[in-house]
DNA sequence: TGTTAGCACTCTCCTTAATCGAGTGCTAAA
DNA sequence: TTTAGCACTCGATTAAGGAGAGTGCTAACA
């Protein structure tokens, strides 16, 4: 799709239209626009001017005597030329969001409190992923004993996420068996990259083991299949925020889209394809027809990477309408990512 | 309320109508009711029959000229006198769930896993409540170290949940001071009901703890912070399945009352209200206005006690619109408390 | 040549009115 | 006690008629 050079006044009458339409959330005609805007203009030129921003593709015409909505083109027009993607717009609040959060610890309720956070600032839906396992160390592997035949496995990575599942055996083991199993698990894998703890390594560490100690094949079926389950590539969760925003959203008044949308938000898989369709830019816009995924070709993602220590791992952004208040969601993102990465990096120390 | 004995034909009526109510959620007319139904009576007498039952309290008419719809107190009779409460309505089907199911160890999989089940064969919205600390007691307590001066928490009950949490300190602390301390907190807490693990009694262990070794203070808060928040009474989860089928409901066919019941269900507080607002029967049944929460006054609830060996640890069950299919719903919430309770003893070991 | 006023025309939305139909309550007869 | 008949009620659907907002076009103007 081309992309003309726009002269002045078709950008301030294209960017008055956005910023109309985003509030009222309704067609804007010539009129309105003259009157709320001074653009020293008479509406019939506005009219002309109008006609012409359509013909170039920047605005949509519901109907014949209707106003002019923004097309997606028109948005990303205004996203990537008529706003400025400044950070910080609410001075002060990457303080009081830090210190609010500053004791969490634990990497989930971290996600989970930065979702609700973005989403009540926003009044959108927000979403947010867990760090994604490939790029992420086993730090710890621990086998413990909870009674005579079951153990607790706990796994724990670096970039803070643990994994834990209660194992039963048909026989017990003597501590130590268990200890010796420790030292050798720890040995094999921590450190290891999940990415490359992978079925044939794992089948690898698991004939080495047999040969030095008496064991269940069966226990060792069952680390693997946790290992498979906890670290999977697409089994990645997904934390949302104030999914019941998307209700409050206008062009979501037809209950057949909001049953859609919301059964759509309750696929994980369809989340994680969502905003893994995302590239790594660190902060990414996708408006309407530019999403992969067809059931959100109405709506605009705003999505920023979250780093632990300088490693990119996750994903937070924003999911609404096209009509979306681009500027303070943007900076939103922008703000809430960056704190993220901070309570997150110290919380996995 | 009185309770009358209604003469057979009456308690024909009333089921017919209920029964037909619940297919076409419209208010049900004496001629309908005439042709679908044989009666072996005119639809002036049915009418008579409606008329009667109206005063009686068991029927509503939304408007003069409107058939009949079946009140609360309708509903009640209904579920009390007019269907049988047959366990096990689809044989079979225990089996197959759980074998369905027979490999998730993990309690919080096997608790996820039944609401999804449940709404899915209900088609309404089930919930969940995680075994509740209470009556559980502490399996195992265990100190790990992640890092220099980063230790994981784990605590175990016996109804087979698992918490964790990382722990940062300013100080490091040695090998040996760590299997102390478990040593420790192992004879001072394992086995201890939740329920006496208050905070009068950790301050008496934190004191003797530090009478014995030299410990950062902060550290033994921090672990106090755990159990608070791990096992306070309140603050069991809930855990939803088949949200977006009260969407299908024609009762929610108004977008006001889809918001409202959402941003209910997004409140953990509240569905901790909800449920645990269900005394200790086996299976209850609270239809409209018997609900004491506000808001789902024009909801009904179906909810049973799960057990883990035999000890009443949780509820599992439906919230709809009072035009519930009652008997279906009765019996799926029943054998579905069954196969969570066998499944959840046996993951807890 | 760009801008503006004027005007006929279009299309949605809202309100009002008319009609339909399912269902009731009452009366009187079987 | 049951039933047929009938007038009546009331919500739901459809139709019609503005009202209002906005457009595109034409012609005049600077």
């Amino acid at each position: 799709m081309m992309v003309e050079e726009l002269d002045s006044r078709k950008k301030r009458i294209l960017q008055a239209i956005i910023q109309e339409h985003i509030i009222s959330a309704s067609p804007i005609g010539s009129r309105t626009l003259a009157k709320k805007y001074n653009l020293d203009v008479s509406p019939a030129t506005i009219r002309n001017e109008m006609a012409d921003l359509e013909d170039l593709g920047y605005l949509e015409q519901p109907h014949t005597s209707a106003g002019r909505i923004p097309s997606d083109k028109g948005y990303r027009y205004y996203v990537d030329q008529l706003i400025s993607r400044k950070k910080n717009e609410v001075p002060g609040i990457i303080e009081n969001v830090e210190n609010l959060y500053q004791d969490l610890q634990d990497v989930q309720d971290i996600i989970s409190g930065m979702a609700k956070m973005l989403s009540n600032m926003t009044h959108y839906t927000a979403m947010v992923s867990e760090p994604k396992s490939q790029v992420s160390r086993l730090k710890k592997v621990e086998i413990m004993q909870l009674a005579d035949n079951s153990l607790l496995l706990v796994l724990v990575t670096d970039t803070g996420m643990v994994n834990n599942k209660i194992i039963n055996l048909d026989q017990s083991l003597s501590t130590a068996k268990i200890s010796y199993l420790n030292k050798f698990l720890s040995e094999k894998l921590e450190n290891k990259l999940l990415a490359n703890l992978d079925s044939s390594y794992l089948k690898e560490v698991e004939k080495e083991l047999l040969a030095r100690v008496d064991l269940s094949v069966d226990l060792f079926k069952q680390f693997y299949n946790e290992f498979e389950g906890a670290f999977e590539p697409g089994g990645v969760k997904v934390y949302l925020g104030g999914t019941s925003y998307i209700l409050e959203q206008p062009e979501f008044n037809d209950l057949e889209k909001v049953k859609k949308m919301l059964k759509l938000l309750d696929q994980e898989e369809m989340l994680n394809k969502i905003i893994n369709s995302i590239s790594g830019s660190d902060l990414e816009i996708k408006i309407g027809q530019e999403n992969e995924v067809e059931d959100i070709k109405n709506c605009s993602l705003v999505v920023a990477t979250y780093y632990i220590s300088e490693r990119a791992v996750g994903k937070i952004g924003v999911i609404g309408p096209t009509r979306m208040e681009y500027p303070r969601v943007i900076s939103s993102v922008d703000v809430i990512s960056d704190i993220l990465s901070k309570l997150i990096s110290k919380a996995s120390g």
